[in-house]
RNA sequence: GCCGAAGUGAUGGAAUGGCAGACGUGACGGACUCAAAAUCCGUUGGUAGCGAUACCGUGCGGGUUCAAGUCCCGCCUUCGGCACCA
């Protein structure tokens, strides 16, 4: 059985032969209906781009195919799924330049993709691929879209929006990053415009309740809650001086109001061209608003250090509190996309009122005590005590707060206001490669949805994928496309010419997955009541308040139309680390230290490429790829296959091994369920390492490892399980279970400490008691050495490490 | 500025308050070989010593504890996110 000719091991080989049965017996595919309980693993599918797969995929993917396969050796009914993101802008591009269909590129991308992960073998159902370019699957995007535009959350309006000037189209907030445009760095300016946009902010509270009932990692809970921005607070209306108008500001600090010094209105608030008869200096604000409109929101970000600003003169409030005239300034330091976009400043406690203050020398009063305002706003909210505010005084701030609001409700002056940071989401792209916004616009009806029965509006052949300066879809210049009538009374009408946002086919996916081929609804009831929600959801941290907020409001909104059974999507969300270039930056190709994983897989194999992405380091971390690191995994497969011609005769485990057995078998299921994928493999190789240390193996011991290593490097194993004997086959193999009684070792050493450092070893039972301790060892030839000639004050036992002497 | 994470050998990284450096890489020495590769065995935190051993050592400074990489207080640095959000 155990020959001495063995050929050496051929990752290649062996990975084709084992893809090549996986897939034709079907072995991973998702079985409905089942009997089993399910699980269902997500991992963010990839947008399928020329470049091919990332090294960066396969840590997500090789993790998330750890967890499925030791599910279904748990004995679920598992549904591992992978689809294509295959709608954006990068193809589109291409288009351009290359003068090719989008769709042409994108399905050769496809493949190719397809290609590459299967290299990998990982344990997807491609049954079940989705691809949201594909009419079938965007039919019920629209499907979606048409349900959010009759309850109102999807809705058109004109307005300053986020334009990217290199792309030639608007933005959501969440795509820009620092300033600038999230996908190719350009710059970004305000641009008014008349935008489809979806009210997220509707759903606000309940994106953030629904935080409380998931078992998310705590950075990504901590990103959202902080993208989201809720604020408690008041809102306050305050009297223009010689008018019945009022100026009404949000607040969070209503405590402050005796404080109040001055106003600022947002450059862009009505307010001023309200009052622009009474503005005295009017051509002076008019300038300092235009000025404060050519800045780009990187300019804004870069300058908002210095505060710039204007009085408006001839104009004052009164102060509802007090009854104190204060005037009223325009700054952009003020915003009106929050709040009411104009503030009452309290330069005391708010250090941006202080510069503000301190720069145009307006008075600065004290009303809350404990610091020291001629050198500093005093801004602390726990410690504080009010002075100088009437009936407040002598309050701390939590209560200043809460009797100054109820003061204010009851006069009529002010109310509880909870504000949200959160904005609406620009949901139009003027741009080809997307899915068609399903509406028409009649002269007589206005906007008109697109019958459901009509869907999918398929996105037209155009010759020119050219974005227009204009900024206008290049679909606008398909006059035949674009032609149409009114669903409604049948007058000539125009089709709605913007795209979705590539975010759109992305936030319901895993909705398809569950039933993907269905052409009655975009999944059947019956199929996502067993499957949701995903139980354990992988992905990137860039996406926390993208596409993981994003999908999250779809779902909250489809349960909200009984479109689906639960409430939130993923019950579990964890998030891997980046891998970055063997120099230690970030990988890419300008900096020329891209690994591409086809390289890797040729040199080593896919098995010790899964195996090396999952021990290179802690998995949520960021690390530097390691080639020597690579084929250092390559080296513990070898070993591992050589054990074959070890095996020695014996059943069961050796007696000497059998406690690392089980203490092996605990830690590598518990670690992988707690994705410690480093330390699970490295108790494997000092496993391996033992087992040459002891001259060989038992079949029973190989039968256990391999058993154990399968989820990570899974060609190798089957190929040992077959050629060993052990049957056909291994993915539904029960995974072993281990004894705690098996892992005591008869003997143990245990350190010696003298004052609490190591001063030496001594063998004791791993049973010893503190009592037996205290009893025994005192007086132990190995023990008193280390007393010597002084007294032992006392001794401290911690069973089975270590014993520690007092001594004087 | 605010929020979050992290600082450990040459290097990637391990360590429920209990023997710091598991496992891997690299380096050095040895075996096998005509030789090399591959493989196997050994050594590998620093300083002193032939040596047993001693002292020092987890970003810095304090503290708690029999015992601190781990807990507390005060800093420094790096990375990620947000940023005039009232």
């Amino acid at each position: 059985m155990y020959q001495d000719q063995r050929p050496a091991y051929d990752p290649e080989s062996i990975e084709k032969k084992w893809q090549r049965i996986w897939a034709e017996k079907g072995t991973f595919h998702a079985a409905y209906p089942s009997d089993k309980p399910k699980f269902f693993g997500l991992v963010e599918f990839p947008y399928p781009s020329g470049a091919g797969l990332h090294v960066g995929h396969p840590r997500s993917y090789t993790a998330m195919d750890i967890i499925s396969r030791k599910r279904r050796m748990d004995g679920y009914n598992v549904m591992y799924p992978i689809g294509y993101d295959a709608f954006g802008l990068p193809a589109e591009n291409y288009a351009i330049k290359n003068h090719v269909h989008p769709a042409v590129v994108t399905q050769e991308n496809i493949k190719h993709f397809r290609e590459q992960l299967q290299k990998l073998g990982f344990s997807f159902d491609y049954t079940r691929e989705v691809d949201t370019t594909d009419p079938r699957y965007y039919r019920w995007t629209q499907w979606i879209f048409l349900q959010l535009l009759k309850k109102g959350l999807a809705y058109k309006a004109e307005m300053p929006i986020n334009w990217c000037v290199s792309c030639k189209c608007g933005l959501a907030n969440e795509e820009v990053v620092g300033g600038v445009c999230e996908r190719c760095g350009g710059e970004v300016v305000r641009r008014v415009k008349s935008q489809w946009m979806l009210r997220i902010t509707d759903y606000a509270q309940k994106l953030l309740d629904g935080l409380d009932t998931v078992d998310f990692i705590e950075k990504v809970k901590v990103q959202q809650r902080n993208w989201i921005g809720r604020s408690e607070g008041a809102e306050v209306d305050f009297r223009i001086a010689g008018t019945e108008d009022t100026l009404r500001v949000f607040t969070t600090r209503p405590d402050t109001l005796f404080g109040a010094t001055y106003m600022v209105v947002s450059p862009e608030h009505p307010f001023i061209e309200k009052y622009r008869a009474l503005i005295q200096n009017f051509a002076e604000v008019e300038a300092y608003r235009e000025t404060a409109a050519r800045k780009s929101d990187f300019e804004r970000t870069e300058m908002n250090k210095d505060k710039t600003g204007v009085e408006l003169m001839g104009l004052k409030a009164i102060d509802p509190v007090n009854g104190a005239e204060i005037p009223i300034w325009a700054s952009d330091y003020v915003l009106m996309s929050y709040g009411t976009g104009a503030i009452m400043a309290v330069p005391g406690h708010d250090t941006r009122d202080y510069d503000f203050a301190k720069a145009f020398d307006l008075p600065i009063v004290e009303v809350i005590a404990g610091g020291d305002i001629s050198k500093e706003a005093y801004t602390d909210v726990q410690d504080g005590v009010l002075v100088n505010s009437g009936f407040l005084d002598g309050l701390r701030v939590a209560d200043a707060k809460r009797r100054i609001i109820d003061w204010l409700e009851e006069k009529g002056l002010g109310t509880r206001k909870i504000n949200y940071k959160l904005r609406d989401w620009v949901f139009s792209r003027q741009r080809y490669w997307g899915e068609p916004i399903p509406v028409v616009h009649c002269p007589h009806c206005g906007v008109v949805p697109v019958p459901e029965d009509q869907l999918p509006v398929l996105l037209p052949n155009v010759e020119n994928y050219e974005p227009t300066d204009n900024g206008e879809s290049p679909l606008a210049k398909m006059e035949d496309w674009v032609s149409t009538v009114c669903p409604v009374c049948g007058a000539p009408a125009r089709r709605e010419t913007d795209t979705m946002p590539q975010w759109a086919g992305s936030s319901w996916y895993f909705l398809r997955y569950c039933d993907p081929h269905n052409d009655q609804a975009f999944a059947s009831p019956e199929a996502l009541g067993y499957w949701m929600n995903v139980d354990w959801y992988n992905g990137g941290m860039e996406h926390t308040t993208l596409h993981l907020l994003y999908s999250r409001f779809w779902h909250l909104f489809l349960y909200d139309i009984g479109a689906v059974p639960c409430r939130e999507p993923y019950q579990k969300r964890t998030s891997h680390g980046m891998i970055l270039g063997e120099n230690g930056e970030k990988m890419s190709k300008s900096r020329g230290n891209v690994v591409n994983p086809d390289d890797c897989i040729a040199e080593i194999g896919a098995d010790a490429t899964r195996l090396y992405e999952m021990f290179m380091g802690a998995f949520d971390q960021a690390i530097p790829w390691s080639t020597n690191g690579a084929r250092g995994c390559r080296r513990f497969l070898d070993r591992v296959w050589r054990l074959m011609d070890t095996v020695r005769e014996g059943k069961g485990f050796q007696k000497a091994l059998t406690p690392l057995m089980h203490e092996t078998i605990k830690k590598v299921g518990e670690d992988y369920e707690a994705m410690k994928f480093n330390t699970a493999i490295a108790q494997m190789m000092t496993l391996v390492n033992e087992f040459n240390a002891v001259g060989g193996c038992t079949p029973d011991e190989l039968r256990t490892l391999i058993l154990l290593l399968a989820p990570v490097a899974p060609h190798i194993c089957e190929e040992m399980w077959e050629t060993l004997g052990f049957g056909s086959g291994l993915a539904f193999e029960p995974w072993p279970a281990y004894d705690e009684q098996a892992m005591k070792r008869s003997e143990i050493d245990i350190a010696v400490q003298v004052m609490g450092k190591v001063r030496g070893h001594i063998r004791v039972s791993p049973d010893m008691t503190d009592e037996q301790a205290q009893r025994e060892l005192p007086g132990r030839d190995d023990v008193l050495h280390f007393i010597g000639d002084r007294t032992l004050v006392k001794l401290i036992f911690v069973p089975g490490r270590l014993c520690n002497l007092i001594l004087k």
